[in-house]
DNA sequence: ATAGGGTTAG
């Protein structure tokens, strides 16, 4: 509609001032009298523009001003829109030319259309240029800078114009808030542009609050960006995207789900964006099937690179690697993310090899790897012991790829290090970083040193990570136990003493499982779910089937426990145990049971579900916080390697 | 003439 309208009114342009006798704005004091062919002149020009035929409008345009003949303002324009159309850069240059030469100064209006084609060919210091030389500059003008420079990426110059903008006393109207927001990078600009937005009464377009939103979100203030959303009273499809968006974004899948399922109530119809952040919701929250049914929707679009790519995610991460490997094969246009999920994928759910291969067609299909993409092979290195192939990928990158190593990649190496048993060469690499070791980094140290039993050091890496991050729960847990084992009775009453003092808790161990796209949650200790009595019973008896061919429940792991789940006959009850036992009763035989858990798996259930996988003849998919491991016929992805 | 929403790791 809005196209058909505006066409009318461009042909309503035309006509008129083709039906005067055509003047040009201004005169040029060249200008040769009219002659019977100008306006015939004038009428191919303008045709030709409208029928976007770049090369024949050029020509008519030559053989106008052969003819004294200039074109105004508006069929200017008319031919820049036919040079964006055709990314001609070149001709845009030289309608510019000729505009400029034209022996008259340009409008505003002009200009601006030149400021504004210069931003669309991505040549930022060519608009800068035109903009320094315009005589007066209104607040299109400036929008159009601030806005270009927000896109680019240069916050700190888009913020910069907004407040010259300011000082030159022209007022900026709800387009410049909306740039201008995208360039907020701390709360406090963002607050101070809010008021000053209600100060103006601009706070309540459309526009303006899905920008406020989505930047209040990105800057993890959920609650403001919601109080922003609750507010309005007319939403639109971008503000629900906005706010579907941001949540999806900051791990709040459940809300997402939630506005999501509101936003179909108000009668608005899910488009591509939607879906997107639909599938990181449930990416992040492993719904496998409710994901599946989001597929069906997304086939009923056209082929979407980024919905692409999140669907894949998803099956990835809901450790549905079949169906992932399909999508991907039958996915034409791959980009960098596409390989880099998929990549990840398999190294995450315990494929490194096919990961690595995967990577070597990466490359042979010319997509180059990203910062993220060697993360994934370093991953798929560590993850498989690979010690070698790890450390050439790490000490080549910078080489063959041009990406400096950073905090992520030297955490794969250091792990990659650590499992092998080579704790002095992690050590001396967490020694040679270049940026300044981080809680994550002394937490994959820590882990080796559970899994290698090195005492000395895993207290040393404990008390790094406490300094850090004084709250993390699971180290205090860890070094307690640590201490007990070693009967070091006052040093285990301090940390408890710390513990108590700061309030710090141990999160419990929460496993989910979905069943008719119903999340069910097992949580240690709770007895909340209907079935808890039932499946307890069946628990016992499973335990005691299994310790039958064999299983031994092992209450040992001091230095396993990662946990936070206590070190006695509870472990009987893991969460995921009573999980799995859930998926048994409730799933068909021939389903696959898939766990999501929050804290990582312990050695005792790793084992409890190797067995019921042989016992049972299932497959049993466990995601955790870092990896994914797949139980079938009695040996797991992992390669008991985590 | 100028404006808003979506994908990979952590």
């Amino acid at each position: 509609m809005k196209t058909v309208s505006t066409k009318l009114k461009q042909v309503r342009i035309s006509l008129s001032s083709l039906s005067r006798p055509y003047s040009p704005t201004p005169l040029a004091s060249h200008a040769k009298p009219r002659n019977p062919s100008s306006s015939a002149l004038l009428n191919e020009f303008v045709n030709f523009c409208y029928q976007r035929d770049l090369p024949r409008a050029m020509k008519a345009m030559a053989a106008m001003e052969r003819h004294g003949l200039y074109a105004d303002s508006i069929t200017y324009s008319e031919l820049i829109k036919c040079c964006l159309a055709r990314n001609a850069v070149e001709q845009g240059r030289l309608v510019h030319k000729h505009v400029s030469s034209n022996g008259y100064q340009p409008k505003t209006f002009l200009l601006n259309i030149l400021v504004n084609m210069y931003v669309k060919f991505k040549l930022l210091q060519e608009a800068q240029d035109v903009f320094d030389q315009m005589p007066e500059r209104n607040v299109v003008s400036w929008t159009t800078m601030i806005s270009a420079y927000a896109n680019a990426g240069l916050s700190d110059k888009a913020l910069e114009f907004f407040v010259l903008m300011l000082r030159e006393g022209v007022l900026p109207n709800m387009f410049t808030f909306s740039s201008v927001l995208r360039a907020c990078n701390g709360i406090s600009h963002l607050r101070q542009l809010h008021s000053g937005m209600i100060k103006v009464g601009l706070e309540s377009d459309v526009f303006v609050r899905s920008a406020l939103i989505d930047v209040y979100s990105k800057l993890d203030e959920l609650r403001d960006a919601i109080c922003v959303f609750d507010e309005m009273e007319t939403k639109d499809l971008v503000v629900w995207n906005s706010i579907i968006g941001g949540l999806a974004q900051n791990s709040d899948g459940d809300e997402a789900l939630n506005q999501f399922k509101r936003m179909k109530r108000a009668g608005f119809t899910a488009d591509q964006s939607t879906l997107t952040s639909v599938l990181r919701a449930c990416t992040g929250l492993a719904l496998l099937e409710v994901g599946r049914q989001v597929h069906v929707h997304v086939l009923k679009f056209d082929v979407d690179l980024i919905l692409n790519n999140a669907l894949l995610d998803m099956y990835c991460k809901s450790g549905s690697l079949e169906d992932a490997k399909s999508l991907f094969e039958l996915m034409v246009h791959k980009d960098v993310i596409s390989w880099s999920t998929m990549i990840a994928g398999l190294a995450q759910n315990g494929f490194s090899q096919e990961a690595l291969k995967l990577f070597d067609l990466m490359k042979a299909s010319g997509t180059k790897p990203n910062y993220i993409t060697i993360i994934g092979v370093l991953f798929a290195c560590s993850h498989a012991g690979l010690v070698d192939d790890g450390m050439f990928y790490f000490r080549s990158m910078k080489r063959l790829y041009g990406i400096d190593p950073g905090r992520e990649h030297y955490g794969c190496v250091i792990d990659l290090l650590g499992r092998a048993g080579k704790l002095d060469e992690a050590m001396s690499l967490v020694q040679e970083m270049e940026c300044e070791p981080d809680a994550v980094t002394w937490r994959t140290l820590l882990g080796a040193c559970r899994v290698h039993r090195n005492v000395d050091l895993a207290i040393y890496a404990a008390k790094k990570i406490l300094q850090l991050d004084p709250a993390d729960a699971g180290t205090y847990v860890l070094l307690s136990n640590i201490y007990a084992n070693s009967q070091r009775w006052e040093d285990v009453t301090e940390i408890r003493r710390q513990m108590r003092e700061k309030g710090i808790t141990k999160e419990p161990g929460c496993s989910w499982i979905e069943v008719n796209k119903q999340i069910h949650a097992f949580i240690l200790g709770d007895t909340a779910h209907p079935k808890i009595n039932i499946i307890n019973r069946r628990l016992n008896q499973l335990i005691h089937k299994l310790m039958g061919i064999g299983y031994v429940p092992d209450t040992n792991f001091v230095l396993q426990d990662l946990e936070g789940e206590q070190r006695d006959d509870s472990l009987w009850y893991h969460s995921e145990k009573l999980a799995i036992v859930f998926g048994l009763m409730s799933l068909s035989s021939g389903s696959a049971i898939r766990i999501r858990k929050n804290l990582r798996i312990c050695g005792d259930c790793h084992t409890f579900a190797k067995l019921v996988a042989k016992m049972e003849c299932r497959l049993i998919v466990i995601r955790d916080p870092v990896r994914y491991h797949h139980f079938q016929n009695g040996v797991c992805s992992c390669g008991d390697y985590w």
